[in-house]
RNA sequence: GCCGGCGUAGCUCAGGGGUAGAGCAGCUGAUUCGUAAUCAGCAGGUCGACGGUUCGAAUCCGCCCGCCGGCUCCA
């Protein structure tokens, strides 16, 4: 896009005969012209000030058009700018792109922003809405925009047109404010219809955090109020499905301060939880073809010094000493794993290996990423470690892809697949990190599935794949991953006898299928917003009487339900029935049994959904019968699942 | 770890240099009631921790801990 523009504004001064894509777009059809905040020329997005050639096939952008926030919301980060330049002289700006669900911009000033800041600017951001000025659009020589952003002293925008190859670059003006800028913008200010900043933030220049930390004022752009307002709205939303707050109302976990950050604490609900994931993983598991082991919390310093951690992973480790000998605290499972492995002499005739652990692991984690479970110090990982043959390498892939998959598929998730290559800090040679990542991406191909490649980002024993899951508040989730490592092998001397009677090396995966049992359980409360199918609801009935009459009848019910293995409380307290309503819904019981004198008498029950709707009164029994379906209906599935892939 | 904001009762929050306040939750009592809050009373806090300024600190300052929003990092 840079491209064209520059190549067309170069040609615009050689000849006279070119016109705006505004105009050429006029020419088109009319009433689109005046809406649109763009152009589409063969593709490639322009202004509407563009020089084209007259007779240009082009398309408008209008608003609501895929690209058309983006463009709008560059733009009001040039708009904020400007307005925080007017408003704080000797402010240094950075850079200030759009972003999904808004726009920033970054800058350098005596003090960093506050929110106290945000009133102000977003008043002089208004100002110059109104004056409607154009954004203007012009090519300069390399060593005029250094001459001007020298004069300016604005050392940013220095750095940043020095790493750019081409002899021209965009420079942008609306107003009194000039900057270094590709495009394209809408026509100027005034099409801003609404706008708000929303959280001012520090971040490091070119996110490097021994540049110099900026300061960054965060916002959101739209055509109209009522889009705005409509996102305001869904924020407010996605704030009630917070799995923090959820966590406390729904008295599923705990953080202390006494305890000490990043350390959950699971309270009874929770607990329930986690025992059904784990009971679940367990069986499938073994099902699968995986035996479970499980190492000790803390290993031989020495034994993570052969194995790289110590060298590569130091920093995320805790360390203890037990009778001056020093001990790390795992923050990963595999060593044990690998020394289970060599406790005897194996065969090629016993691969592949699949040691699976429900493993408890403690890392380091910096004090400002926490982040309710989804970032925590202390967590436990569903991990196993699959050794194997490297012809059979590709099918163990593959079938973990196909674990994962079905776990997906089991809590209903959406996921994007990443193929992550070798980072700067690592272990092993060229060679390895070439097979490894070849495997992976051949995998991956055979898979059939869609992936993105992310460089450099790999763990720094091996290539992986990591899943992304997407949570309520569109934050991805990384859980699952496959790292496929041929390093530790080598490093503990990893041997099977082949059929040949050699002795070979075999090939390591790690991997896990949820990844953290903490972590997935939040991102699993704000997916369902607290409100739990049956299955993995923490309380699935609660019996709920109008007076003490049906005291008896209400406490045979509850121990029925849970003879019939249901989690079924009951509320005989002195409360009127809508009370006890208000109880059960706000703490999301799927199903409320209401008793009266009416069901006294005939000995029935009359359920109530989560909904809040009401089914025909019935016998005991076909509840109880109806209930052990609905919650047998997704693990069913799933076993269907394992048992087509076999 | 870095930048900014914040920390008052179990929860949500008001107050703010002169020895702490509301609603909900809790407890006690009354009420026997049909689908999202029955009424009344009682009790509950060294105002995150430590140090300093001050006649006096929950309030101002410093440091630490923790939480929130980001950056960086990551399951």
């Amino acid at each position: 896009m840079k491209g064209v523009l520059f190549v067309l504004a170069q040609d615009m001064s050689a000849s006279s005969e070119y016109i705006t894509a505004s105009e050429a777009l006029a020419a088109l059809d009319p009433k689109a012209a005046k809406k649109a905040i763009a152009a589409r020329d063969n593709g490639r997005l322009v202004d509407m000030s563009a020089p084209v050639p007259p007779g240009a096939e082009l398309t408008p952008v209008l608003p609501g058009d895929p690209e058309s926030l983006d463009i709008l919301r560059h733009s009001a980060a040039h708009i904020m700018a400007e307005a925080v330049k007017e408003l704080f002289p000797g402010v240094k700006v950075a850079i200030g792109p759009s972003i999904d669900d808004g726009f920033y911009y970054d800058f350098d000033y005596e003090r960093p922003f506050t929110p106290e800041d945000l009133p102000a600017i977003e008043k002089k951001m208004s100002e110059i809405v109104r004056q409607n000025a154009p954004f203007e659009h012009d090519l300069w020589p390399k060593d005029q925009a250094l001459k001007y952003f020298g004069d300016q002293d604005e050392a940013y925008k220095l750095d940043l047109i020095e790493g750019l190859e081409d002899d021209q670059v965009g420079i942008y003006r609306q107003g009194a404010f000039t900057d270094l800028c590709r495009g394209p913008h809408i026509p100027s200010t005034g099409k801003l219809g609404a706008f708000k900043l929303t959280s001012v933030a520090g971040a490091y220049w070119r996110g490097d955090e021994k540049g110099p930390m900026l300061s960054r004022i965060y916002g959101t752009a739209f055509f109209d109020r009522k889009e705005l307002k409509r996102h305001l709205q869904l924020i407010e939303e996605a704030k009630k499905r917070d799995h923090r707050k959820l966590g406390r109302e729904l008295e599923l976990f705990s953080f202390h301060d006494e305890i000490g950050a990043g350390m959950v604490v699971w309270h009874p609900r929770g607990m329930i939880l986690r025992n059904i994931i784990e009971s679940l993983e367990r069986a499938e598991h073994l099902r699968r073809g995986y035996s479970m082991v499980q190492g000790p919390q803390i290993l031989k310093r020495e034994l993570w010094e052969r194995s790289g951690h110590f060298d590569n992973y130091r920093e995320n480790m805790y360390f203890t000493e037990v009778d001056e000998i020093a001990y790390g605290i795992k923050p990963m499972n595999c060593l044990a794993h690998m020394l289970i492995y060599k406790s005897k002499r194996r065969s090629y005739r016993e691969l592949p290996l699949r040691y699976f652990e429900l493993g408890l692991v403690h890392r380091h984690e910096k004090s400002g990423v926490l982040h309710g479970l989804t970032r925590v110090r202390a967590f436990t990982q569903d991990d196993a470690h699959l050794i194997c043959r490297p012809d059979q390498l590709e099918d163990e892939i593959l079938g973990v892809m196909a674990f994962v998959t079905d776990f997906m598929e089991l809590f209903g998730f959406e996921y994007t697949l990443e193929l992550s290559t070798r980072p700067d800090k690592s272990i092993g040679s060229d060679e390895d990190w070439d097979r490894a990542t070849a495997a992976l991406s051949k995998a991956l191909e055979a898979s059939g599935k869609q992936f993105e490649i992310n460089e450099g980002d790999g763990a720094f024993y091996g290539p992986k794949i990591d899943f992304k899951l997407h949570d309520a508040l569109k934050r991805s989730w990384q859980c699952a991953t496959i790292q496929c490592d041929f390093t530790l092998p080598d490093r503990f001397d990893l041997t099977y006898t082949g059929d040949d009677g050699e002795a070979k090396r075999p090939v390591m995966l790690h991997r896990v299928i949820l990844g953290s049992i903490e972590r997935f359980i939040g991102v699993l409360v704000e997916h369902f917003a607290g409100a739990f199918p049956l299955w993995l609801a923490p309380e699935q009935v609660r019996v709920l009487t109008v007076t003490d009459r049906a005291d008896q009848w209400a406490q045979e019910i509850t121990q029925a339900l849970k003879d019939a293995d249901l989690r079924a409380e009951v509320d005989l307290r002195n409360e009127k029935l809508g009370a006890k309503v208000r109880e059960a819904q706000l703490m999301k019981v799927p199903y409320m049994v209401i008793l009266g004198d009416r069901e006294v008498d005939n000995r029935e029950v009359t359920p109530r959904l989560r909904s809040g709707k009401n089914l025909e009164a019935m016998e005991l029994e076909s509840f109880i019968k109806m209930l052990k379906a609905e919650q047998a209906e997704p693990t069913e599935r799933l076993r269907q699942r394992g048992r087509e892939r076999q």
